[in-house]
DNA sequence: CACAGGATATACT
DNA sequence: GTATATCCTGTGA
């Protein structure tokens, strides 16, 4: 789909799947401060600090207690371009929102946007066009259950956080 | 390629 | 309380 706060955005390039029974989910040891978004409705956002520098966009997908979401990793940029060049403080597209943090930072995405039903405003979401070519691989950054292939891009695109 | 930066969580003493 | 690890990225070797 095509991911935008306020009018910024683009296509997503780049997901990785985390659920309730998977040791490298955040919600898999229960439930805190910083992942009770997690364990609410579906449908938002779960936004968390990242190594105490990043902020990092998930979204819920399953209904509470079975804390699941889906870790928003790169996108293409397309929509407001100079905001994210302002916002990121260089001009260089592939680096815009090519990784979580990046994103998040292009997107202006922070804490405030935690818990954030994902079809109001500030979010919108738009359906894509035709049937993307989609490839699997291991998900990034985590040593506990690195056998799930579980980070899912878009074959080809040049925006990924890097290739699967 | 190594590593600093530094919030949050967990595993220790 | 202290130590270690983490869903990362920019910088300098």
């Amino acid at each position: 789909m095509t991911l935008l706060v306020d009018g910024v955005g683009g296509p997503i390039v780049e997901v990785e799947a985390y659920d309730h029974e998977d040791p490298a989910a955040h919600g898999y040891r229960g439930k805190t401060a910083r992942n009770a978004s997690m364990f609410g409705p579906p449908g938002r956002a779960y936004v968390y600090r990242s190594y105490g520098i990043h902020w990092c966009l998930n979204f819920v997908c399953e209904p509470e207690s079975v804390a699941s979401a889906v870790l928003i990793r790169a996108l293409e940029p397309a929509h407001g371009l100079d905001e994210m060049r302002a916002r990121r403080g260089l001009d260089e597209p592939r680096l815009l929102c090519s990784g979580p943090g990046r994103l998040c930072q292009a997107l202006g995405v922070t804490r405030e946007h935690d818990g954030l039903p994902l079809d109001a405003s500030p979010f919108e979401l738009l359906a894509r066009e035709g049937e993307p070519e989609v490839v699997a691989g291991p998900r990034i950054g985590i040593t506990q259950a690195t056998d799930r292939p579980w980070r899912y891009g878009l074959r080809g695109s040049r925006f990924l956080s890097s290739p699967i």
